[in-house]
DNA sequence: TATTGTTATACTCTATAACTATA
DNA sequence: TATAGTTATAGAGTATAACAATA
């Protein structure tokens, strides 16, 4: 066996288990060809109808120059419709197929956030996902 | 303020840390002219002085053809050395060069270590690694 | 001036397929 | 047959620069 210099860090821990999380989700959602980031871009729309994808951008991390071509996507596929609130924005909501669509894809990322917690050891699974949220909601990039 | 609806959904929330986490590491790897992934690399082969590419790749999770080319970019920097072991394969050893770099990569990721436990409040920081590294261990996929 | 959306481009990591050469 | 290494190619996420149109 192979010494192993990385076994101790634990953000190289965190990086190999998001690797592999982000790698499962992707291959569930394929059934609805559906990336893991259109897939949560679909959900927010469907809580918050009208939305602009500037605000979708800001809220999920992603930056407009790569807001544009996901959007146009979903919007090709008739998942999503964009309407114009002002001359330079537009508001997007789902369509028929994109309410069935996201649904089921809430469905798929509920089971998935399921099987996560499912592996966790129950006595420490509060403080792990406390510790996410910590990490998550810091300002620090 | 807008609706999130993966607020609560931890997966999402590794995802994101785990992302920002890279991020800030390569941003500090830039410096040795490093990516991530060469940075692990170079501390494996500290470790393990002749250890084969192939080794490193089934350790790290990075599959062979990706690691040829990551393997020849370290060689062309002559930061470590290829010796023929057998007939098919190579081991890998740091140069005098690789050796000063992959201490230096070694001191940035132990203080990006650092930092990540830092943000961590001091009460769920054991379990918080415990989590991950009973989740990393895990042989689903 | 700042914001919205867009295009073009590039980097990093990941992955599969197909191949050569060797064990 | 299985393994080591390689090449080619592709997909996904992230990022910056530059721009037009609008607020």
């Amino acid at each position: 066996m192979i010494r192993d210099p990385l076994k101790d860090l634990p953000g190289y821990a965190l990086r190999r288990v998001s690797v592999a999380f982000m790698s499962r989700l992707a291959a569930r959602l394929v059934r609805l060809h559906l990336r893991p980031t259109e897939a949560t871009v679909l959900l927010v729309i469907q809580d918050n109808p009208g939305v602009k994808q500037s605000e979708i951008g800001r809220l999920l991390g992603v930056v407009s120059a790569n807001m544009a071509p996901l959007v146009a996507r979903l919007a090709d596929r008739n998942l999503i419709i964009r309407q114009a609130v002002d001359g330079r924005s537009q508001g997007l909501t789902l369509s028929e197929a994109g309410r069935r669509t996201a649904q089921k894809a809430r469905g798929i990322m509920d089971d998935h956030e399921a099987d996560l917690i499912a592996h966790i050891p129950k006595a420490d699974c509060a403080a792990f996902v406390r510790v996410l949220h910590t990490l998550a909601n810091q300002k620090d990039n």
